[in-house]
DNA sequence: CATTAGCACTCTTGCCCCGAGAGTGCTAAC
DNA sequence: GTTAGCACTCTCGGGGCAAGAGTGCTAATG
């Protein structure tokens, strides 16, 4: 089953071809390309015997040897080498960070962004959210006389907001006294905590603490968000979709932020930092022409997310895999610096 | 140039049977599926003249009528009927807000479908603003020993958030009071009238202040907001794009929230509560095979936004506009009871 | 014995051509 | 004014064909 290092040369070199002309390869053609010292017969039987492996096929008879996903998988797991980002890239995407406001829903979008444009495909990326949820602080503020906004801020930074009716009439100076009292009671708590001491009566501040308690549960469930999508279009320009509307539409289709959020396969994700997703390894089977290439953002304990590319299988995956770690790096670095590590800003309470 | 009543009656046939088919209509087929007491060719001679007006033309010579923008704009100025929606398709629409949570935001992504999925093209909203942005309450969460999170509620029930980044370490008890005190000093202001009175040493305070004012005229901005777009896959499947990728994808490209937002039409709304732009109409050149047809939503002197549709110039208007009006009112009576109206909700001083 | 040149073979792709079909516009008759 | 009839135009789909690309086999080679 060992690839001999001739034979691994040749898959390499098809596949970075056709990862970069998206055509059929021909023996000709690379030999010529990457001045081989072999003849154009030689590279067809060893192309012939990487057919019987599975690792490329025929599109049709005369035509030159594409991919198969099992020739990405071993190209990812042994063949590519690593690719680091020159300093000038580097430095070219921070930039781009540096001119952002600092705001989180921003820099997922400009991270999103960034790779799809650098890549040329979609990209991705999950808000951050933590394991354990908890109350920082929460707000009403009068909108009628009989209704108003809750506004609630958790330990992740997120900020979520419910308008609540009530059945008898209050003042805002009534809200902002029930406000600091439970923020006093509840700050620090998770929903299950808080629903543990929820009062029974029917009342205002029932309303509340229940409403309290549905936000926290709704910031818990990560599949809740919808992700960040950015370059449906880079990806939809892609040679596999011209001319193939069908495809085109279907694609758009799964790509569209509320079906897609189910569809991350973030268990692939396991003790590892990134995750490289091919094609049927996906097990949505509407996602098995297209890659993964995702990576988990955020400090270690802290609130975190995913971010990464989405693309055909046809992704130059080396590029794909240094930009991804980059981005996720900024974006962890961000969030430490001006979100807090887990460490320092969750009190000990919090933390776990 | 007024047109003959039979002229007119022919003019709105086809306007009919193309924007259901799709297909250049022919003279004998309108005479079939109307049964006109006419023959195909006198059809054929008033059809001549219509073109000569420029009501209509010909893809080419031995194919059927189609509109021109010209024969749109004068079918929705005095040839189609009124339309109105049954009590049962009222009924459908409304139940559909009814299960929906009160969250203004999730509102207008609801009305979008619901126009998107009822007419099969895309819908946009964009989100209420208020002609005199006021503050409403401001909230300071700690996140870190020197930044912090600051929430802001607006008069128009808008929530803005940001993070601060302050040169010198403060506490949570700090920020609570901070901002209890900005509160009473700052409530039912303007960004202007805060400008005004801001201190001139740097400090948190300043910092905040700053932010408050930043925030308060980026939610002024009506542009500054993306509006919420669905059914841009309805759109792109209709027969227009059919094989054609590219006009799929420049469409695509046309639609998306962040380019939309400049284009969308907003004059065309004048003292009328609803505005149909058809074709070259737009005054944005990327939008001349497309039509518009938009309501402003919102209690009279409160907040309030644009809702719409957006389609190819081929259009059902008649159901368009009946669905756009009925959605809009939906709308506005929902945030008229949840929001409250102008005269009610919001303070005399806040009150222009 | 691995490598290679040579060559027959296969399959796609683009192109042209052609006939069917749809629809018009004109003319002459009602 | 309306209509039947007809010639004319243009699109669309399919068949046929030549060019091109690439393979796989075989026989020769160092």
């Amino acid at each position: 089953m060992a690839l001999s290092e001739r034979r691994a040369r040749i898959l390499a070199f098809i596949i970075e071809d056709y990862v970069e002309s998206a055509q059929p390869v021909g023996s000709a053609a690379l030999v010529a390309r990457h001045d081989l010292d072999l003849s154009s017969a030689t590279v067809r039987s060893e192309m012939k015997a990487l057919e019987e492996e599975g690792l490329i096929t025929h599109p049709h008879t005369s035509a030159g040897r594409v991919p198969s996903n099992l020739g990405y998988r071993t190209y990812v797991g042994s063949l590519m080498g690593e690719r680091r980002l020159s300093s000038d890239e580097e430095l070219t995407i921070l930039h781009q960070f540096h001119q952002s406001a600092v705001n989180l829903q921003r820099w997922l979008s400009l991270s999103a962004s960034v790779l799809a444009n650098r890549l040329h495909t979609a990209a991705i990326a999950t808000p951050p959210h933590m394991v354990e949820v908890r109350l920082k602080q929460l707000q009403l503020v009068e909108l009628t006389e009989e209704s108003a906004l809750l506004v609630v801020v958790m330990n992740d930074a997120a900020v979520l907001q419910h308008t609540l009716q009530f059945e008898e009439a209050t003042t805002q100076d009534q809200l902002t006294r029930l406000a600091a009292r439970l923020n006093q009671q509840l700050e620090g708590k998770t929903a299950t905590e808080i629903q543990a001491r929820v009062p029974a009566v029917a009342s205002i501040e029932r309303q509340v603490v229940d409403q309290v308690v549905a936000l926290l549960r709704s910031e818990e469930d990560a599949a809740s968000e919808t992700p960040v999508i950015e370059g449906v279009r880079e990806l939809l320009r892609q040679p596999e979709y011209e001319g193939d509307s069908d495809r085109l539409l279907d694609t758009l289709e799964a790509v569209e932020g509320s079906r897609l959020q189910r569809a991350i396969p973030a268990r692939a994700l396991g003790a590892d930092d990134l995750a490289i997703v091919i094609g049927d390894e996906n097990p949505a089977e509407r996602y098995h022409n297209m890659s993964f290439v995702l990576s988990r953002y955020g400090p270690a304990g802290g609130a975190g997310g995913l971010i990464g590319l989405l693309g055909p299988t046809r992704l130059d995956y080396p590029d794909a895999v240094a930009h991804v770690r980059y981005v996720s790096d900024v974006l962890t670095e961000l969030m430490r610096r001006f979100y807090g590590d887990a460490d320092e800003a969750v009190t000990p309470e919090e933390h776990q």
